[in-house]
DNA sequence: TTATTATATAGACACTTATCTATGTGAGGT
DNA sequence: ACCTCACATAGATAAGTGTCTATATAATAA
């Protein structure tokens, strides 16, 4: 996984209601019509951020009936989170970033 | 740190010249002149990046004569470091991540 | 003082994006 | 067959963003 995908993670996360999105799946799977409940927006709206979500791999969607559930995608997010895990704010041992 | 701030340091780390950025002092402190060798944007375009990630609380400058020298503060860092890190792609605990 | 260097600010412009309404699609239920 | 429900897509629109050129500011050098 390089920078730009990074970036592009980073980007998806970077509107509120798809960071709450992430909130909700890192609590599990859920479908479409739960995660609406959850918001303040139209059910197209909530189409618009889990397909941005899912662009950028971190989202992953399962089909099922009518039903699609989401969940969050282990692989990218591991990646994701050991690249932010690299980031230090200075290059001594002393702090504990 | 609320999910606002954290939503802001995401779309902050959404454009590709502030994820260099921020890699870039994360290797150490750095001034302006030295960081915009490493681009191609012109200076007032890096100017505006840099008070991007100064918004949101990620980068800190730091004036001296002539020069601003910017660093990632180690507290926004690390809440965003350990905010990331709380994300799981599962409830059970087979998953790595 | 005048010139140079490092950086910030202002304003413009093309492009992107978040949101909505309206509509399409496809699976189940009656 | 028809309706309902879950979700996606299309198109419109207002707001935001990344970039540039031009200019301001502030410190240092000549």
């Amino acid at each position: 996984m390089n920078e730009i995908d990074i970036a592009l993670i980073c980007k998806a996360l970077g509107d509120f209601n798809r960071l709450k999105i992430v909130e909700l799946l890192s609590d599990g799977e859920k479908c479409g019509c739960k995660l609406l409940e959850a918001f303040d927006i139209t059910q197209p709206t909530l189409s618009h951020h889990i397909k941005v979500l899912c662009d950028c791999g971190l989202v992953i969607a399962r089909k099922e009936g009518k039903w699609s559930h989401y969940s969050l995608c282990c692989e990218v997010l591991k990646a994701f989170k050991d690249y932010i895990g690299t980031l230090q704010c200075c290059k001594e041992s002393e702090c504990d970033c």
